[in-house]
DNA sequence: ACGGCTATGTTGACGGTGTCAACACCACGG
DNA sequence: CCGTGGTGTTGACACCGTCAACATAGCCGT
């Protein structure tokens, strides 16, 4: 997956990789859907361990910690782009299905909620409004920006746009005063 | 692809029901990467109308218009989700391969750059970053947060999550002041 | 009017894929 | 020591993208 990309994750090559039968990942996995929502959810681990390393730098300033959480979701996508097309994309019907896939990925929502919460109580984050709130703008900008990178719409560099995009996000587009 | 999923576009369905042979569209297309490109620009005509269209009631007011083109990007996405992955996805490999669709997906941004311009000569979005900048930004956040809707991330309802997030993008997540 | 060229379509085949049913083995617990 | 459950295999099915070879129909220049 990570050297041919999506397509080539297929059910036969993984097996012929583990240098077993066609059908012996079958003992192990109802069909490819659940195969995928596996390597969906270890993915969400990883992300959300990725966003702990680099948060960890800033024990205590909540805003450099959101921008670095920020840029780890930027990079996570862009070094693991094919990972990361499984942990959204629709080669699972239903992602639903999944339990503990729901679960994750709402646990990696949950991170970046309470850094914003954090940066609302230091009061460097706007607080009229619900963590919550602020935390899915978060997520859409930052997701919305890898998603174009991974799928190659874009052809800037990545550093560059992630900083740029991040530092947009928090002054808002808006005029000030 | 509209009533089955994106997976159900598969070329002999598609020859199928056209009524022809299962090697009919090679006569028109070279494979379905091929396809998939002409349906992705078709798609990408149609988002830039359904843009057109909801901006023209706000002629003089760039502001509304912005997000008036942003609402109805969101509203594109959920309501023609498989187009909109096809236009996006990987399904096909190399998207660059076809200049037309690389063309007219520039074409989409360059009516955002237009807009937000537009609201900076206005005084109602920030002057001292150039319009494409926060055009990208702009962009990410209203993708992302369709890529999210889509890809069934989410469950909150459409309209509601589109109209905080394009509030909050316009407002940043920073404290004022 | 006619002969040929081009666009379009068809048939048949190839290797690859997800999935299922039937069968084989091996280890471990009663 | 036997049975049972976990694991693996073989063979098959329908479907897929794609290719080569062959057919046809309409238009163009002569």
């Amino acid at each position: 997956m990570e050297t041919e990309g999506t397509g080539a994750l297929t059910l036969r090559a993984a097996a012929r990789l583990a240098g077993v039968s066609q059908t012996a990942p079958y003992r192990h996995f109802a069909n490819k859907e659940a195969i995928l929502a596996a390597v969906a959810e270890e993915g969400f681990r990883s992300l959300m361990a990725a966003m702990a390393h680099a948060a960890a730098a800033f024990a205590d300033r909540p805003l450099e910690r959101l921008r670095a959480i920020g840029l780890a979701y930027v990079t996570f996508a862009t070094k693991h782009s094919s990972h990361f097309r499984v942990m959204f994309g629709r080669e699972m019907a239903d992602r639903s299905a999944s339990t503990s896939l729901r679960q994750v990925a709402t646990d990696t929502f949950n991170v970046v909620v309470d850094v914003i919460s954090a940066c609302q109580r230091a009061g460097v984050a706007r607080s009229e409004e619900p963590a919550a709130d602020l935390a899915l703008t978060a997520w859409s900008t930052v997701h919305g920006l890898s998603a174009l990178l991974v799928d190659g719409v874009l052809d800037r560099s990545v550093a560059d746009v992630a900083d740029m995009v991040t530092r947009d996000l928090f002054l808002g587009l808006g005029a000030r005063g």
